[in-house]
DNA sequence: CATAATGTAGACAGATCTGTCTGAAGGAGT
DNA sequence: ACTCCTTCAGACAGATCTGTCTACATTATG
C-alpha cells in the first residue's frame, strides 16, 4: 500500500473522535449529521456504529474528551502559580488565550446543554464538568481565606460562564481584560485582601 | 359557529407567534418543527407561509416578541427605584424572578444562537438584545459614578450572562442571591462606595 | 348577491437524518 | 496458505423536516 504510512494510523475510534470534535464543535451538535462527521473521518458508517453504538453516544465520547483536555489545561495553569488567589486568577488567563484561538466557539458543554433534550447523556456530561469546575472554584475560595468559599466559588463560576458567553457572541477584545478585572474585585471583596494586581 | 367565541379570535400571527414562543423557548429552535407550530397554533401550514415567509422568519419575530417582552419587563423594575446604584440591582433581581418560572429555560438569545449558523437572522437579533442589555448596564453605571463605566457595565453584563446559564443548567437555588451579591460587590469595588446591602 | 381576502385541511415533492445490513477487501496470527 | 477480525463502501429502510400547491370554507365589503 504505497499510500499509507508506515508509522502511524490512528484507529477509526480516534478519528471519529477527532472529526467529532472539530465538526460538533465548530458547527454544533444537531447541525452535523452521521454522515459529515464520517466522511470527515474517513470512516466507514458501521464503524461509527461498531464502536460506539449510535450518535449520542458518540456525542458523549466527544464532550468526555473535551472533559479531560480542558481539565489538563486548567489544571496545568493552576500548577504553575503559587497562592490560590493567582490560582483564581491563572483560570481566567487560561480561559482568555482561548478566546483568541481562531476555533473558539464558546464552552462546549453550554452549546451543546443549549439543543439537548433535559436528562440525557449530554446533561450528564455537562453536570460531571460544571461539577468540577465548582469544586475547583470552592476549593480556591477556601484555600484564599474566603470567608464564604462556597459563595465565591459560586460567583467566580457565574463570570466565567458569562466570559465565555460574552466572547462567544460579542464583537469584543476585552472579555478577558474584564473578566480577570472583574474576579480580582471579588476574590478581594470575598478575602479582606487588596484588590491590586 | 357554536363553538367560536363571539368576542375574540386572536389572528393566526397571533396564534402563530404564541406557539412558537412555547415550543421554541421550551424545547429549542431546532428540536421544533413547523409542523408542531401550526399544531399547537391550530393554523393551517400555508397561514405560516404567507404571514411570515418561513421558519427563519418565525423564530427572528419570535426573538423580536421575547426581546420586546424583556425590555418591558428590566424597564419597568429599573423604573422603581430611585438610584443608579439600586436600578442595577433591579436589574438582577428581576431576572432572579425568572428563574423560579416553571417554565424558565434560560437566556432565549443564548439558547438560539448556540443553535443557529452564525451571520443569520438569529444572530442579528441576539445582537440587538445583547446591544441594549450592555448599553442600559453601561449608562447605569456612568450615572452611579463609576471611574469606567465601560468595564462596569460589561462586568455586570457578564455576571448577568452567567447567572442565567448557571440557573439553566445547575441545580442550585442560590444563583440569584450570589449573582446580586456579585454585582453589589463590582459595583462597590467600581464606584468606591460601600459594599453593604 | 358578488367578489376579494383570508384561513383551513391536507396531499405532495425533495431533501436530510439515523440506523441496519450486505458484500468485499485488507491485515495479523497460526 | 488459511482463518479471524476489523474496516470499507454503499445501498436501503423508515422517519422527519421544510416548503409548495390545490381545493374548499369563511367573512367582510361593495
Amino acid at each position: 500500500m504505497a499510500s499509507v504510512r508506515s508509522t502511524a494510523k490512528p484507529s477509526a475510534r480516534e478519528r471519529l473522535l477527532a472529526a467529532a470534535n472539530e465538526l460538533f464543535y465548530a458547527e454544533g451538535v444537531q447541525c452535523v449529521g452521521i454522515d459529515r462527521v464520517i466522511e470527515h473521518a474517513g470512516v466507514a458508517k458501521g464503524s461509527l456504529y461498531n464502536t460506539f453504538g449510535g450518535k449520542e453516544q458518540l456525542v458523549r465520547a466527544y464532550l468526555d474528551t473535551r472533559h479531560a483536555g480542558t481539565v489538563d489545561r486548567i489544571t496545568r495553569a493552576v500548577a504553575e502559580r503559587d497562592t490560590p488567589r493567582e490560582q483564581m486568577l491563572a483560570v481566567f488567563e487560561s480561559q482568555g488565550r482561548q478566546f483568541d484561538r481562531p476555533d473558539f466557539r464558546g464552552c462546549a458543554f453550554i452549546r451543546a446543554g443549549a439543543e439537548a433534550s433535559p436528562g440525557g447523556l449530554v446533561q450528564e456530561a455537562a453536570d460531571a464538568f460544571r461539577g468540577w469546575m465548582r469544586e475547583l472554584f470552592t476549593r480556591l475560595a477556601a484555600e484564599a481565606g474566603a470567608a464564604d468559599p462556597d459563595a465565591l466559588g459560586h460567583q467566580l463560576q457565574l463570570l466565567y460562564d458569562g466570559a465565555g458567553i460574552s466572547a462567544l457572541m460579542d464583537h469584543d477584545s476585552t472579555v478577558a481584560a474584564t473578566s480577570r478585572a472583574a474576579a480580582t474585585a471579588l476574590i478581594a471583596a470575598a478575602t479582606g485582601a487588596s484588590a491590586e494586581a
